[in-house]
DNA sequence: TTAAGATGCATGCGCATGCATATAGATTTA
DNA sequence: TAAATCTATATGCATGCGCATGCATCTTAA
């Protein structure tokens, strides 16, 4: 009966591709909470931050780069200050915009961190397929989320 | 360069997957939200349910199914149980137990919920791969699912 | 140049979550 | 069989989130 355990295995799919994400992200949080003493979304925040032309980067484009709303986002960001790791400074071109900019403290983690953080993509995630399943996951994901980015515009 | 761009893409994949989860699951809490009146996880709680015998499951194998917290199901299944979905009963044969049973109204809602569900888990993620893609992605995200399982026990 | 609307961020509020702990019942042990 | 231990669920508490909203600033257009 192919038919009826390749329909049993599609209904699977989405359930793997769900728990796989929340087993790394579990993962991830733990390690770097044991490492570097941050959580998964400060991680999230400094390699962004770290990667930035000055190391810095307006509240609104991090907004766009990453999966919390806007007000997660100010509140974030302002935890992360009160920790010493960003600094938030006025936009001088846009009154109304606000830049979060790594301190060398908030540098200091990352630099911590980084290495827990790829240690487990890789050993957990990356390691686990060969050269052609990744080409395949990552053509499809790709596919995947296109058709949903395209789906929001309208 | 194919070096160059392949560590890149590699790095990148896990983002990708991260992002995929994201926007499939936000769809789905939308859509639900819209159709059936219920956020994504009280459908989770509602399909585990109807496919059980009698209706019903014990707290502590819901727990085990999903992602929560033990405390985090106490409350998801006491607000479900609040609106009328599900009942909560005593497991005669074990005085701490506690059943989480589907009421007529949560199997209503179920029936009302299933068919947008599997439309979004359709349209958005199972046909945006062939067969053979999707034999690929479920090959390696259970390999991935079960290095994340044998390492937690240890 | 000024009024209308858009944009960027902050904040009050209520909800859901997880951790730690409490409680009640079951099981093991001496 | 009583005490110790373990298990299943509930609950107090602190935290983080999103929504709605507020305020300041920018943009547009007549």
């Amino acid at each position: 009966m192919p038919g009826i355990s390749k329909r049993a295995s599609d209904a699977e799919l989405w359930g793997r591709l769900l728990s796989t994400q929340q087993l790394v992200s579990k993962e991830l949080d733990i390690a770097l909470e044991r490492d570097a003493g941050i959580p998964l979304a400060w991680y999230e925040v400094l390699l962004i931050l770290a990667k930035s032309p000055e190391r810095k980067r307006r509240l609104q484009e991090l907004e766009r780069q990453m999966f919390h709303s806007q007000s997660g986002l100010t509140r974030l960001v302002d935890r992360m200050q009160t920790a010493g790791h960003v600094v938030k400074e006025k936009v001088s071109e846009d009154g109304r915009g606000v830049y979060a900019r790594l301190t060398t403290e908030g540098m200091r983690i990352f630099r911590r961190a980084a290495p827990t953080y790829v240690d487990v993509i890789h050993e957990h995630f990356l390691h686990q397929m060969d050269d052609e399943e990744r080409a395949v996951v990552a053509r499809v994901l790709e596919r995947v989320r296109n058709s949903l980015l395209s789906a929001d515009e309208g």
